[in-house]
RNA sequence: GGUACUUUGGCCGAGAGGUUAGGCACCGGUCUGCAAAACCGCAUACGGCGGUUCGAAUCCGCCAAGUACCUCCA
């Protein structure tokens, strides 16, 4: 742990050293999906910032605790939707039980998180399954007097709050401004003040998803289950918050809010949020029907999508901004993501064949300490990838015999890579279907043993024809001083 | 309207008061029977106008354009 991690903390606003609470204890919470429909790009990248995060959290020698739930008793639609469930309302449309869509779209979730190399969470706790925990949490802060009853439900009374602690602390924004420009929406009359928010909420007789609890049979807040789920597996106190940008108002500030005046301090040490993917410089958003799901990525069955792009050039996609940046799709950066990827891996894949020399004609020991030294700045993997870029031109070098390396110095730089490329930035070759490759491996080397024959003997139209047939059923053929190379 | 942020070469995207980011594309070259790959070379960019400074794309001010949040959203 002899790294010094820097992250950006969006509570002050400034990149801030990591020092954990309990080293080497880490605990991290970031919020995860409403499963309530199909993961899109959207959802891959804080999947992917904080997936990083936790890598390489790890690597420094913690040991992390990551929290990452599944919101399935759904949030509000909207106000003038008279409050209804999304995943309630989705389970109407399609007639389902609510739970069977939660859990459909969690397998889906999953799934695509798998697909992208996103490494499992420690702990992936479901709002529906913390109920009694979240009416503790609202018990807790009716005592400190800092919500209300009424009608059923209970509100946070952020006024009251603001006054002794300080509601605006993450999103920068102050009460009255709020109360000024808070436009007035249906189903406020219980509130006492249009900033109030819900902790529970009584359930209109339509709902399908409900609880009993002290007050009313409803269910919880929009926020609530965060504080609540958070504070239960990490403790009253704990390092790491990460999310959207998008939640910074109003969930993490009532979040803030909720764990403070529940439990008279403040829980979250670090908050850290990621920015938005855009597509024509448009935030990617379900609400405004521009998102493209993961699996149309997969697939190339979009409209927007000129062709199929694989897991691992989505994530590298990603990689190559940085996280506080937003990053904007198009068919055009993809593609180019998608070659930068190739030559990465293809490097990597050099790189292990890579014969050693007495010594090394160039200096690369400074790699991994620049590797690392970015990613302790922030996060910074589009540096990473720069310098692993500076390495490929390298081992290619070598690769041609235009250069050497030196065995000690090969093994560094195979360690560096397989560090950095596969542990660290999760990037990975797709090869499924092993065996069947292996076998088609053999049929194309005989194929391209006979057509080095033919060149042998100068036989072009035999050989040409071979390179020219394959080539047509999509493989690669490149020649090289002694032999052959080829891909799919 | 309020708050915050962004503006970099053909595209994506880092960085940062004086030194080549990187990737993709284009073009030229090396290599090669041809091709591909690889390698080399090539862009001298930083929204506009002022100011601070020996020096600014990097700091300050103003202006412009855009985005996000203020309603569920990753």
């Amino acid at each position: 742990m002899d790294n010094k991690l820097y992250i950006y903390n969006t509570l002050h606003r400034k990149k801030e050293l990591f020092v954990p609470l309990h080293a080497p204890h880490v605990g991290m919470y970031v919020c995860g999906p409403t499963v309530y429909g199909d993961p899109h790009l959207g959802h891959a990248r804080p999947a992917i910032t904080f997936d990083i995060l936790f890598r390489y959290l790890k690597h420094l020698g913690y040991k992390v605790r990551y929290v990452r739930n599944i919101t399935d008793v759904g949030h509000l639609e909207n106000d003038a939707d008279s409050g209804e469930d999304k995943i309630e309302k989705k389970a109407r449309l399609e007639q389902l039980e609510p739970m069977e869509i939660a859990q459909y779209y969690s397998n889906r979730y999953h799934k695509a998180m798998e697909a992208l190399n996103v490494l499992p969470p420690s702990i992936e706790p479901h709002a529906s399954g913390h109920i009694p925990e979240q009416i503790e949490f609202v018990k807790k802060i009716l005592e400190a007097g800092f919500a209300y009853e009424s009608e059923g439900s209970v509100y946070f009374d952020v006024e009251k709050y603001d006054k002794k602690y300080h509601y605006g602390k993450l999103s920068g924004r102050n009460i009255d401004e709020l109360l000024e420009t808070t436009r007035m929406l249906e189903g406020q009359e219980e509130k006492r003040r249009s900033v109030d928010f819900a902790l529970w909420k009584k359930a209109s007789p339509e709902h399908i998803m409900r609880w009993k609890s002290p007050w009313s049979e409803g269910f919880p807040g929009w926020h609530l289950e965060c504080s609540a789920m958070s504070t239960k597996y990490l403790g009253e106190e704990f390092d790491i918050h990460g999310g959207g940008m998008d939640l910074l108002f109003p969930h993490h500030e009532c979040e803030i809010s909720q764990s403070t005046a529940a439990l008279g301090k403040e829980s979250v040490r670090y908050w850290m949020h990621n920015n938005m993917i855009t597509i024509n410089g448009q935030k990617m958003g379900k609400s405004l029907g521009n998102f493209i799901t993961l699996e149309e990525f997969f697939s190339g069955n979009h409209p927007l999508l000129s062709q199929a792009y694989e897991p691992m050039t989505v994530r590298f996609f990603i990689l190559q901004a940085h996280y506080r940046s937003t990053v904007d799709f198009s068919n055009e950066a993809l593609q180019a993501s998608e070659k930068g990827l190739e030559r990465l891996m293809e490097g990597y894949e050099r790189l292990q064949k890579l014969i050693p020399s007495d010594t090394s004609s160039s200096d690369m020991s400074g790699l991994r300490l620049r590797c690392e030294e970015a990613m302790c700045d922030d996060l910074n993997t589009p540096i990473v990838i720069a310098h692993l870029f500076e390495a490929v031109k390298f081992i290619n070098l070598v690769y041609d015999g235009k250069a050497t390396v030196s065995a000690a110095d090969l093994e560094e730089l195979k360690d560096v890579f397989r560090l950095f490329v596969e542990d660290l930035l999760g990037l990975k070759k797709e090869d499924e279907n092993f065996a069947k490759y292996e076998a088609l491996k053999k049929a194309v080397d005989l194929l391209l043993e006979i057509r080095l024959e033919a060149k042998r003997n100068k036989d072009w139209a035999t050989s040409d024809k071979i390179r020219d047939e394959l080539t047509a059923l999509g493989f690669e053929i490149k020649d090289t001083k002694d032999g052959f190379e080829w891909k799919i």
